[in-house]
DNA sequence: TTGAAAGCGCTAACAG
DNA sequence: CTGTTAGCGCTTTCAA
């Protein structure tokens, strides 16, 4: 039997008979053979990897993003391979030449900020590339998410109608972390307009957790003792300022108002459920798998999409009117 | 000039004149040339990728090992490749065999626990395969982790010790989670040798959270109500019971004592510091992908090592003497 | 339904 | 220091 039978047997693919079939498989299993898809790929130019290019995975957001693409990939026979950047732009790059070196089906990366080099190397992949997780910009291909600037309007707009006024921001240093920067910006704007400008801020590096978020709280509040609302960057400082402001019978939302970013289930069973925006991570990931995996199917070249999800506000009981 | 020498330059190999590698590189750049690692690999049988293969990402446990695995690879040239499982015994089959199609450099992949096949995918791998988190069991090749048993029997000692008798389990479901398993297996023996038995057991099923320890700890306590201790399997739910008693008046530890599993950074913070064990996440990344890299540098199909770290007890604020 | 030949884009090995 | 030749393990294409 040709090693051609064999192959063709081992990719469902061409007609042959059951018996020859039978024989094939037998073998292999006896074997174990694993296929070389090396060598598979090399021959067809056909790798059922996408590439997902993400900056960490402690940051709770990414997680959820990886489940969607991995749920909405099954059955696809494509599979998702995870690069991490650390936020590092260069980083980016380099992962991205990796990922790139092996010709994957598609590309799916968070952000539309990337150096210029890794931009040319994704505009010349020849194959979908999809930046998630924010809309505020031009994408090279496609790209699914929510308006970071929009989600702070929404944010100040809930804010400033419950008729908070001494208003701080605690989050991220912020220029590696441009949907923080957007949400900011959007969540000034509008601030602006109502003649309000930010009280205080306080800003954090190194990994969020409770601590850093109580720590910031006692801060901040020690700085500029009449702040009546504070504005965290992520759900997890949140609930760290949330905690501090019970333990310390500071009365929420009465003398401050709190909220948070990203709506984490996991912390669904604090004391007061936190305002919050949900950021829609689940989704995202699903629609983009969804864009790579129907253009990869099509042997289109990109995906070309814009699609913008509405950051869902939940007041939670931190953010009620006084 | 001959690809030869345009191979040469771009993967640092052999002698080229100055002159002759500055033309090759610029004319990379100008063209944006991604090397083909697919042709390079089957060429030159390496590959730099490291199979990773984890249950998920979302729970909190593994970001960490992700991390140190990361960081350990950096400089090495090699670079990891995630897989998921979602505790499934076929998808963990599944995923390998497409991860070892690829023919990568070494597998770190979780647990001792796997199919007939994927045992046998292992051994015949011809790469150092590392199995991690667990050391109760024998490893196909190479193993980094603590010893469950031993952290369940550490902890049961500490809470036996200080005085407690009327103790229960909180935790998920025990046939997927093998090392949830071995944690309860090693608890309920020291009480036996202490004349105690599990007072009471309350399992769930899905993600944790908060929530869901609140639940459990009102469920648990409602039905045993004389319960004098809580031994969560996990962090989160811990914290979760922990704001439950707190928020219910229920003095703790003088009431009830309770402890958690894994030591989860994130959850520093809580109004009291959570008794729980350090599983040693972040450094079973590391030695596990020095072991790979090592091994894979030095050409050696097996990494042979037995590495058994101790799991770090600590008391926080809820399982002290009454 | 099966087989034979050619070649995917690179690198090992050797020659110049 | 640079070039040539062969071939990695598959799949594509075409022939039988």
């Amino acid at each position: 039997m040709s090693e051609m039978t064999v192959s063709r047997v081992l990719r469902n693919r061409g007609d042959v008979s059951e018996a020859t079939r039978d024989r094939v498989l037998a073998a292999a299993k006896r074997l174990g053979y694993v296929p070389n898809r090396i060598a598979g790929a090399l021959a067809s130019s056909r790798v059922n990897l996408v590439a997902v290019i993400i900056p960490s995975v402690s940051n709770l957001v990414f997680p959820e993003v990886l489940t969607g693409i991995s749920e909405q990939l099954q059955g696809t026979g494509l599979q998702p391979v995870i690069g991490f950047t650390n936020y590092l732009p260069e980083r980016e790059e380099e992962v991205l030449y990796e990922m790139l070196s092996w010709r994957p089906s598609g590309v799916i990366i968070a952000g539309l900020e990337h150096t210029a080099p890794a931009r040319a190397m994704l505009s010349n992949a020849g194959v979908p590339v999809v930046e998630i997780m924010d809309t505020d910009g031009e994408p090279v291909d496609a790209m699914v998410g929510i308006s970071h600037r929009r989600a702070g309007r929404e944010m100040a707009r809930a804010i400033v109608e419950q008729g908070y006024r001494r208003i701080a921001f605690l989050g991220t240093k912020m220029p590696l972390d441009h949907r923080a920067r957007k949400r900011f910006e959007g969540f000034t704007e509008i601030l602006a307009k109502a003649g309000i400008e930010i009280a205080d801020r306080e800003f954090y590096e190194g990994g969020s957790g409770l601590a850093k978020g109580r720590q910031m709280t006692e801060a901040v509040l020690r700085r500029s003792p009449d702040l009546d609302f504070l504005y965290y960057s992520n759900d997890m400082i949140g609930a760290g300022g949330l905690l501090y402001c019970l333990d310390n019978g500071i009365d929420v939302p009465g003398k401050v108002g709190l909220a948070g970013f990203n709506n984490v289930e996991l912390l669904d069973g604090l004391p007061m459920r936190l305002a919050t925006m949900d950021a829609r991570r689940r989704e995202i990931g699903l629609k983009a798998a969804e864009l790579v995996a129907t253009a990869a199917a099509e042997g289109r070249e990109r995906a070309e999409a814009r699609i913008e999800l509405a950051p869902a506000l939940s007041l939670g009981d931190t953010l009620l009117r006084r």
